[in-house]
DNA sequence: CTGATATAGGCAATTTATTGCCAATTTTGG
DNA sequence: CCAAAATTGGCAATAAATTGCCTATATCAG
C-alpha cells in the first residue's frame, strides 16, 4: 500500500511519515498541492492523506484536482478546527475518513488499515461492463450482470481475499459464495487472469 | 416533493414546515423517530429531513432504520453542536446534506433544490447510478441504485408508459410498482421534470 | 353520467434469497 | 508430514421478493 502524505507543515510531515514506514506502508510525501498532483501522476498512489487547510491550494480543491486524475482514489483528510460544512464538502468528494488534528497516529494506521481491507480502488475498467448490454434484456438479467461485475472487481481488488471482499460488500459469506457460483464468478479465473494482465501491487 | 420533517423541537418543526410550504415544498412533520417511520410508510416520501439529536432515537438511528423500507432516500441532518465524527458518521450512511442548528431556512431550501436537480441529473448520466454513492456502500446499496437507474431510464424512454416499461424490463407490474415506491421513483414527478427540460427548478 | 383504459395498492400464497451451523476441502507455514 | 487458517458446500430456519387476485382511483371519450 502507498500512500500519499500531504501537509504544508514540513515537521508534521516527517513524523507522521516516518511513523507511517515503521509500520511497514510505503509513503510519498508532498508539501504542497502542486508536488502531490505531481507525485500522483508519476508514481502509483493507493490513498492520498492531505491536510485540509494549506496556504496555496486549500485540500478541498486539491482533492478535486486529484479526482481527475484518479477518479476513485480514497481520500483521507485531516484538520484541526474543522467546521462542519469542510467535513460535509470533503465527505461528498468521497473522503473515506475525517481525522481531527493533531493526529493520532494508531488512528491513522486503523483507517489505513480499514481501507486495506475494505479498499474499493481504481476500478479498471468500470462501466464497460454492463453499458455495453443489449439494452433489450430483462432487468433481472441487468441487474445480475452488474451484480457480476461488482463482485469480480471488488474481487480483484482484494486481490482474490474473500475476507476482504466480504468487508468491502457488506454482505454475508454465505450469500457471497452463493452469488459467485450462480453468476459463474471464479476466484481461481480470475486471479489467474489478472496475473497475466496487470502487475501492479506492493 | 415531499419532504419528511423531523425535530423533537415542535416550534422549530412548525416554524420549519411553515417556511417550506410557503416555498410550494410539501411538508410532512413528525415530532419523532417513531412517527417518522410510520409517516414513511404510510405517505409518499422523497426526502427526509432530520435532527440529528433526539431524546428517544438518535437520527443515525433513525436514518438507519428508515433506510430499511427506503434504501435510496436521500437524508438532510441538521444538528447543533455536531462533533466531528457525528458527521463522518452521518455522511457515511449517505447524508446528503449536514446543516449546522439554527437552521438557515435558505441553506435548507438551497440544499433541497439542489437535491432535486442532481436528482435528475442522475437519470443523464448512468455514472451518478454506481459512482455517486459512496465507495463504503455495500453490494445491496449499488445494485439498489444502479435498478433505480435502469428503471427510471426507462420511465422517460418509454414517456412514462408503465405497460411499455413492463415489456421491456420483462417483469409483473406488481413488482415494478414496489420497486419503484421503495427506491422512490415517481412516474409523474420524473415526467414533469422531462418535459419542463431543466429550465427551472421546483 | 357511463364505460373503457391505465395505473396503483392490499393481501396472501408462493418462490427465492439470506444466514448460521457444521463439516469437508484446500492452502499456508513450519 | 502435520497443524492452523482460509475457503467452500450442504442443510435448515428465517427473511424478503415476486406474483396473482381483487379493488380503488383517475382519465378520457362518447
Amino acid at each position: 500500500m502507498v500512500v500519499l502524505l500531504v501537509d504544508d507543515d514540513l515537521d508534521v510531515l516527517g513524523a507522521n511519515a516516518r511513523f507511517l514506514r515503521m509500520n511497514n506502508i510505503e509513503v510519498v510525501v508532498a508539501e504542497s498541492a502542486g508536488t502531490a498532483l505531481t507525485r500522483l501522476l508519476e508514481t502509483s498512489i493507493d490513498v492520498i492523506v492531505t491536510d485540509l487547510r494549506m496556504p496555496q491550494c486549500n485540500g478541498l480543491d486539491f482533492a478535486s484536482q486529484a479526482r481527475e486524475t484518479r477518479p476513485l482514489i480514497p481520500i483521507v483528510f485531516f484538520s484541526g478546527f474543522a467546521e462542519v460544512p469542510d467535513v460535509v464538502a470533503a465527505m461528498k468528494l468521497g473522503a473515506v475518513e475525517f481525522l481531527e488534528k493533531p493526529i493520532d497516529p494508531d488512528e491513522l494506521l486503523a483507517a489505513l488499515h480499514r481501507l486495506q481491507s475494505s479498499h474499493y480502488g481504481a476500478l479498471s475498467n468500470p462501466r464497460n461492463a454492463f453499458e455495453g448490454l443489449d439494452h433489450s434484456c430483462s432487468l433481472r438479467m441487468r441487474v445480475l450482470a452488474y451484480e457480476k461485475y461488482l463482485i469480480e472487481s471488488s474481487l480483484l481488488q482484494h486481490d482474490g481475499n474473500i475476507a476482504s471482499v466480504l468487508k468491502s460488500l457488506q454482505i454475508n459469506r454465505r450469500t457471497l459464495n452463493d452469488k459467485m457460483s450462480k453468476l459463474g464468478v471464479r476466484r481461481d479465473t480470475l486471479l489467474d487472469s489478472a496475473s497475466r494482465g496487470n502487475d501492479d501491487d506492493e
